[in-house]
DNA sequence: TAGATTGTTAATCGATTAACAATC
DNA sequence: TAGATTGTTAATCGATTAACAATC
């Protein structure tokens, strides 16, 4: 069968792009990150334009067949003896991840943490744009916190058509969180960010990620034990 | 060579804790902690006194083998036709995680993710307890957060000595992220939890935690993205 | 060219799952 | 007892690492 080039350009990129991803792991993600904040961020190799995979795996202490596995898995080729462009993988790997659309989000819960997450001007470096905080304080609706806005806890819904907002991040108290989580997923929100510290459940369709803070310190109390070295 | 009953069964428990803990690896833990989670909070188990493997797995959508196989890492056994001890396994997991010993904290940083963090009390569910915050903000400085006090700076390595403070928790800005961690390297800290969006160096012997809440939004720009699903 | 680095296949390693006898 | 659940061995699966020819 013949093919007319580019006709089908777009429509095969596409294709490429959902077999990548069907083979994207979580574990892969993960490395992919790294190999993102290492090359964007090191000093170190701000001003290369090539970095070899033996150097990504060495500052990342892995080994170096896998971080030329995982870059050929988005189809980025390395040229022997010179390494992986930088500019091109920074590239490739934002786009793989999902870092070059724009999604807004709201923060449910304007206290000290979500305040604080308002603020954290870099999420738009990865796509996201806190558009909204709400709250049923009275004394905190209408002040602004970073570049965004306190709103009544009544507009939730209304906010999320506005805004077009896919992610809902709860910062609330725990026995909040849940009717929350029913009240953002009743309002089309597509995904969310749990900061509250109890599980919550939704359904199937909905992205849900439980940041659980207290979670995480089981990665000192275990490394600190007695007995350990 | 004969053994005298319990003369060295301390000893015993220390080797045989040190054994386990050799084994036990970074996935395991972090399974335990859902089986601590589920088991300890889930209403639908609070009242049973057995649980078994299945039900743990089919909850947590796992292999129920996985379940048996990581109890019996840690020393646990079920019975035939009962399943687990809950209070029991509650118990184990907790000695073996270190939730049972008690670490102190040091906030550094009392903006608003330091604040949240200080009065997040379950904390001491966990083994930690967080004793002081410190801040270069005079206007800071006496107040309380939580159940604690925010200190000026310069009292960083009087309080770790005082206070006997094993864990720094990092909530300052990204550009004093560095510094302040060299300050409680150079105090005698243990470990560092790191919350400012920059990675910093420390030596090998400090546990170091990087909590980038913003390399967690790739949870949701790379599921949420068109062609998914 | 010589040598460094890639890309890929094969080998190893470890983790997960299946099977089933033992047991209460 | 019959049947459910454990504990353990064996089989499978997948991920990581080693080896090495290809290439600039």
């Amino acid at each position: 069968m013949k093919r007319v080039a580019g006709r089908n350009s777009l429509k095969n990129d596409t294709r490429k792009k959902m077999r990548i991803y069907k083979e994207i792991r979580r574990v892969t993600i993960e490395r992919l990150m790294q190999y993102y904040l290492c090359l964007r961020e090191e000093d170190l190799w701000k001003e290369k334009n090539v970095v070899s995979s033996t150097q990504i795996a060495d500052y990342l202490d892995m080994d170096d067949t896998q971080v030329r596995k995982d870059l050929a898995l988005i189809g980025l080729r390395g040229r022997p003896r010179m390494g992986f462009d930088r500019k091109e993988t920074i590239h490739v790997i934002r786009q793989v991840l999902g870092f070059d659309e724009i999604y807004r989000a709201m923060i449910v819960g304007a206290g000290g943490l979500g305040g604080a997450i308002a603020r954290y001007v870099n999420f738009k470096n990865y796509g996201v744009i806190v558009a909204a905080l709400v709250d049923n304080d009275p004394k905190k609706i209408g002040k602004k916190i970073g570049t965004c806005r306190v709103y009544p806890l009544e507009q939730l819904k209304f906010l999320i058509k506005k805004f077009e907002i896919k992610i809902g991040i709860l910062t609330c108290p725990a026995k909040a969180a849940q009717e929350m989580a029913n009240r953002l997923v009743r309002a089309g929100i597509q995904a969310i960010w749990n900061f509250a510290p109890i599980n919550i459940a939704v359904p199937k369709n909905i992205i849900l990620h439980h940041q659980h803070l207290s979670a995480e310190l089981v990665n000192f109390t275990f490394y600190l034990q007695k007995g350990r070295k």
